[in-house]
DNA sequence: ACCTGAACACCGTTCAAGT
DNA sequence: ACCTGAACACCGTTCAAGT
């Protein structure tokens, strides 16, 4: 009986009772929805069992799935923006920038599909942080939207692809053996149409998507500083 | 009478009979619909109607949306990499593939879309056709696949994005009206958050997708012609 | 071998009715 | 003001039946 100090606290468990539904929790659960069963599960029944209401009620806080969907897209975007630059080199700021999308997109993969559909505001909101590291990179400005564009452009497009072909392997199966079945698969393809890309099978086998991520910024960074 | 000159065809014009079923034109029927009505107008049923039989018969030749889907991207992405190398200076056959996929994309929207979905035979072909180009860059081999791999990944990835924000203005607006709208509308963001983005209002207004996208090129390119 | 079209299961969205 | 849940119109896909 003393075992397990089960002290009973004075008022009950609250019950769990159910929280008033809001557009914050249906955004949540939906993003919780969409990273468990993928694009196809977001469904506004599925929501609403989740939420333990009826579909109809979900109206009430969203206009529609597109809504719903960009706010998905915001929410987790805006979580990967969260981090402060000042004080950092402003290449090394760039890459952390870059690097946090490309996580969040990785472990979202549902984002990279909608950032081709929507997400106007967090898109701003990349450039904004990728434009003041340009500027600081002492760009000369009749370069500056060029430079700005380019990163973001390479990171958000960039990042989406790795999502998708993430998406592809996924089912559980280990990363490097995965890559060593695409690895094999490129040996055999035909040599004449396909030389480079045989060429390169051993560079794919122990490729880091997230180095070469990286190593991209590095160039396009290398070209944009060649221009002061 | 003799106004409009009517010389009737010896033989009856054929009659237009239907042409049996077969997965080229369904494929074809397919872009067609997805140019003209957007993604949301490719449906079993519309499709169906288009080809004059019912939806069940299209089953018989593919399997379902998906490879459909993936077979109308196919189709485009094909045709957008007609164009032969030989005899270019690699920079300029670099830029010439980047923008025929480019314009490929801007004029079926859809595509970019799918890019993040399936089509990696695609995708495997413009990755032998860019690395081919880096080979003749005299990049030092170790350094092929990442090169290849980001020049690969910012071409669809930016051709997607444009895409997506051609989708965003389209309706009939006026291409130097929509940048104007844009640009005002950067114009009144809020100074301390958005310096860097308000100070590019201008270079928006001037500013020619095509041109940028080939700009970024430029600038991966001089990164990888710096490494040798 | 290929096509037909009704039928099935499921979806986004609406809306009268409730509280 | 907010929620409920049946109903509507529409979708991808299947399949027995036809030719």
């Amino acid at each position: 009986m003393a075992r397990m100090e089960r002290m009973a606290p004075k008022t009950r468990r609250p019950e769990r009772r159910q929280e008033p539904l809001s557009r914050e929790r249906i955004v949540g659960a939906a993003v919780e929805l969409l990273d468990s069963v993928g694009e196809g599960g977001l469904t506004f029944r599925a929501l609403a069992e989740r939420l333990s209401t009826g579909p109809g009620a979900i109206y009430w806080h969203v206009t529609g799935k597109t809504e719903l969907l960009a706010a998905a897209t915001d929410a987790v975007l805006t979580g990967a923006l969260g981090g402060d630059d000042t004080g950092t080199a402003p290449q090394e700021a760039i890459r952390a920038l870059a690097l946090g999308l490309f996580d969040a997109i990785d472990a979202h993969p549902w984002v990279g599909t909608q950032l081709a559909h929507t997400a106007q505001s967090p898109m701003l909101r990349v450039f904004e942080r990728v434009g003041r590291q340009v500027q600081a990179l002492r760009v000369p400005e009749a370069h500056w939207f060029t430079a700005a564009s380019s990163l973001m452009s390479y990171i958000l497009g960039v990042a989406g692809q790795n999502a998708a072909n993430a998406r592809r392997a996924r089912p559980g199966m280990d990363r490097t053996e995965f890559l060593g079945g695409v690895a094999a698969a490129w040996t055999e393809l035909d040599p004449e149409q396909y030389a480079f890309t045989r060429s390169v099978a051993g560079q794919l086998r122990e490729h880091d998507d997230r180095a070469e991520f990286v190593a991209g910024i590095d160039l396009i960074l290398g070209g944009i500083t060649a221009l002061r």
